[in-house]
DNA sequence: TGATTATTTAACCAAAAAATTAAATAGTAG
DNA sequence: CTACTATTTAATTTTTTGGTTAAATAATCA
């Protein structure tokens, strides 16, 4: 499967993409971070974090005996990229895009 | 499930992904130019496009006895609204972005 | 009306995904 | 070295997904 498509597929999962947002909220987090509030076994998580690392999406480090879990840019990349190059398909109605961005700052066409 | 995690979902699909792309390049076609080529039944392809649909990704137009699919913005800009509010995780090694993006042209903060 | 074309829906099946509990690994501390 | 803590892997089960063929719908045409 392409980078893109492995992305897509690791978000489209409900817990792994609240693990993603917690990483972007929190920053750097310990397993133990992650597994809290998400009403899941410890083992079932690890298990996703393995397909977000696979995607590229989470690194790991080692600390002692826990391992730290961070944003990597990589597969986040490949969605930004193609959703960019496709930006004439959704920039037309800017309704409530334009809340994010102001027109001034364009895209190059 | 949210309509963003649903259209991460519609799209992680490799025949899916194709068929938008398709509709992308070529613009409005019928059920049966989506079927060509996709080495796979027309009822299969039938529920894909069900799923899309259901996705906001595209959407139907009845013409005789065809059903015309194109793109449909919607599920399209959930996706555009979440890369484009998480940018500072992807934006920071702009190597192969540059390709596409004029650092002039940057987004507001 | 009856046949034809285009597409969807139904019933069914195999493969993949996601969860569980239990066992294995690895680092740290006593 | 032993025990403890943190996390991953294994084995198993359940659920979901994606494909198939056959039947159902719908519009058009002879």
């Amino acid at each position: 499967m392409t980078p893109l498509l492995t992305a897509f597929s690791a978000l489209s999962d409900a817990t792994r993409f609240s693990i993603v947002e917690q990483l972007m909220d929190e920053g750097e987090l310990p397993v133990g971070d992650l597994i809290e509030g998400k009403g899941m076994s410890g083992a079932a998580i690890s298990r996703h974090l393995k397909v977000l690392r696979e995607a590229g999406l989470v690194q790991q480090r080692v600390r002692g005996t826990q391992r730290m879990y961070s944003v990597q840019p990589e597969g986040l990349r490949a969605i930004a990229e193609w959703t960019i190059s496709k930006r004439q398909f959704w920039e037309s109605s800017l309704d409530r895009l334009g809340e994010l961005i102001e027109k001034e700052n364009s895209w190059p066409t």
